[in-house]
DNA sequence: TACTTTAACTTAACACGTTAACAATTTGGG
DNA sequence: CCCAAATTGTTAACGTGTTAAGTTAAAGTA
């Protein structure tokens, strides 16, 4: 217990899980670019690619994007003809979202790519490793949620 | 090669680590509010604390912040009298940052209770898991910014 | 010395993260 | 049925991420 000082940048867990992001995010954003989609606006395609006709608070939690978020990105999406809204009928206060035609085409052509770059990632790291990653990550998320204070 | 979609969220790589870092950041951030600090702030003051009198390029890459983010950060800590800024003799066009006493009495303040929750995390995780994590996340790293294309 | 190039920021513009306040429905009693 | 409370979003406001353009000062070059 004796020191009790704050670890410097390069072994500060946030620091390093930054950088880690960062350096993997910096393989999908080009071609995400080229479609002028941003990470977020294409996590909302993939996530309507998987299950089209999701409505607003679902697609918040699938895409880790907050309300506020989401609301202005839907716009943007909605104006671009990417997604189409409708209302519920049941409930006029809910919005489902469901992908256009276009959308789905633009995902066609987005996909692959992104398909491609995760198998670059995988190759240079190893599988075996890759999947460790994957388990410590999860396993750091439950015990760290687990008792928050 | 027979099955080239991508995999859901719950095994994207992006996702993972984004998740991880949210519900660590979790545990810093209340401490830090109540000082209306953000974690680009107190990054600063932190970077600040290890070695005062750093240029702000310099900054920029300790604290892994853009330099326009860095520059209204430094607006922003200088209204507020936790930094201070002054002019480098042989060249004029960069600013050199200190932490002012108040910025320093705010970062006693605050840093005992970041230890804190860095230890607890430490606990609940395991310290094992949390150097195997960090040697996992550097190596990422490496590998994926290696060769770029 | 005058002129171009480089370097160190700063500003602008647009999108997202985050908290708080608002608006429109829907639901749950009484 | 009526009104309070909860639900589903949207808007506002402020800080950060990111790219591009603008400023000022230093360096390099003819």
């Amino acid at each position: 217990m004796a020191d009790k000082y704050l670890r410097k940048f390069k072994r500060s867990l946030p620091m390093s899980l930054l950088r880690a992001r960062e350096a993997v995010m910096k393989n999908f954003i080009p071609s995400l670019q080229e479609h002028k989609l941003s990470a977020q606006q294409w996590r909302v395609i993939r996530a309507l690619q998987d299950e089209n006709g999701l409505d607003i608070s679902k697609l918040s939690v699938r895409c880790h994007l907050m309300m506020p978020s989401l609301s202005r990105i839907i716009k943007n999406l909605e104006s671009r003809s990417l997604i189409d809204r409708r209302a519920n009928d049941r409930d006029q206060r809910v919005s489902v979202i469901f992908l256009t035609k276009s959308g789905k085409q633009l995902y066609d052509l987005v996909a692959p790519k992104s398909v491609e770059r995760y198998e670059d990632i995988t190759e240079k790291f190893g599988y075996g490793k890759m999947e460790l990653l994957y388990e410590l990550l999860e396993e750091l998320v439950e015990k760290v949620d687990e008792a928050d204070e």
